[in-house]
Order: structure tokens, then C-alpha cells, then sequence
DNA sequence: GAGCGTCGTAAATCATAGTT
DNA sequence: TAACTATGATTTACGACGCT
């Protein structure tokens, strides 16, 4: 028996919607414990310092890139409340 | 307890599928551009109006449909067809 | 010019609606 | 009505690009 998977080519519209990294990190979902700290500090303030990524990293066992990275996704989540409580609210 | 109660704020997740409608013409566009079937920030914008859902879903739609088409195209073949005669009819006339 | 910002997205996962 | 599947929403992780 020989392949099967493939599919791709001529006609594979896939193929051309590029993206995808192969070097991607998977993602793993946070604990509890780690979102709930990590919305503490949110809320204490949006905005970390250089400091406070450290701290928060090390006290939550996540790299300061993750952490950094959770404080933008949180932000664009906070953005999209808004829009959306602000949106219901005319009409 | 502090569990508990973290996922019980969680009752914001209330869905509800889209209408029938609405799926037909988020699909009319998803098959009708499936080379490139990244709609602009306007596109989304008109799909949102004549569905009646808004445009965060328009997005969440097509990410899904996106990423689902992706992972098993066989299992869509019949709907793309479906989508690819209604489309070559409705151009017709 | 290293570094953090937003924006749009992929992919995995979650929660539940819908089906068998 | 208990599984099981489909589907809409949310959560991690980046690339692209901006600003300072």
C-alpha cells in the first residue's frame, strides 16, 4: 500500500491559504490557578512593568514570554467586551 | 470553592446555532472564495447585516469553518459541490 | 534596533445544542 | 435519555507590522 493522505495539489485551495509554523509552541491550557492569578494582576493594572513579568512568571512557573503574551490576549478580551457592551447599548 | 465558583461565572458561554439562512450565506461566501476565504473587516461587516449576527461571529464562523474545512476536506466535498452548483445557477441568471 | 504595543489569525479546547 | 457529534466561543501562541 503506498500514500493516501496527501490530496494536496492542483485544485487544493488549502494549499494556498498559507500560514501554519511548524515550530509553533502547542498550546497548553493555563491552570486555574494560573488564570486566576494572572487576572489579579490585570486587574491591579493592564499593563505590566519589566518587574512584574519576572515576578509573576517565576511565581507561576510560565516564561516572561507567556506572560507577556497573556497580557496582550487579555487586553484585545477586554477591547472586545467593551465593543460589545457598548454596541448593545445604542439600539 | 474558589473552583466552583469561577465556573459557574462561566454561564457566559449561552449559544445558540445560527438559522439555516444564515449558515447558507456565510457558506455561499465561504465556498464562492475558496481560494482566499479571508473576508475584509467590510465583507464581514455586510455578512454580519444579512445574517443578523455580528461580526465577532462572522470571524468566529469562518476560523472554524477554516480550520475544520482544513482538517478533513473529504468530509465537506458534498457541501462544496452543493455551494459550487448553487453558485454556477445563480450566475447564470 | 531591541522591545513592547495592537490586530488578525491557527489550532486546540471548551461548553452545550442537536442528533441518534 | 444517555451517548455521541456538530458547532459556536474562548483560550494560547505567533507573524506582521507599528511606534518609540
Amino acid at each position: 500500500h503506498k500514500e493516501e493522505k496527501p490530496e494536496l495539489d492542483p485544485n487544493n485551495p488549502v494549499a494556498n491559504w498559507i500560514h501554519a509554523r511548524s515550530t509553533r509552541k502547542k498550546r497548553c491550557p493555563y491552570t486555574k490557578y494560573q488564570t486566576l492569578e494572572l487576572e489579579k494582576e490585570f486587574l491591579f493594572n493592564m499593563y505590566l512593568t519589566r518587574d512584574r513579568r519576572y515576578e509573576v512568571a517565576r511565581v507561576l512557573n510560565l516564561t516572561e514570554r507567556q506572560v507577556k503574551i497573556w497580557f496582550q490576549n487579555r487586553r484585545m478580551k477586554m477591547k472586545k467586551m467593551n465593543k460589545e457592551k457598548s454596541d448593545s447599548k445604542e439600539q | 470553592v474558589m473552583i466552583l465558583r469561577s465556573r459557574f461565572l462561566d454561564a457566559r458561554r449561552k449559544r445558540r446555532n445560527f438559522s439555516k439562512q444564515a449558515t447558507e450565506v456565510l457558506n455561499e461566501y465561504f465556498y464562492s472564495h475558496l481560494s482566499n476565504p479571508y473576508p475584509s473587516e467590510e465583507a464581514k461587516e455586510e455578512l454580519a447585516k444579512q445574517c443578523g449576527i455580528t461580526v465577532s461571529q462572522v470571524s468566529n464562523w469562518f476560523g472554524n469553518k477554516r480550520i475544520r474545512y482544513k482538517k478533513n476536506i473529504g468530509k465537506f466535498q458534498e457541501e462544496a459541490n452543493l455551494y459550487a452548483m448553487k453558485t454556477a445557477l445563480g450566475a447564470r441568471q
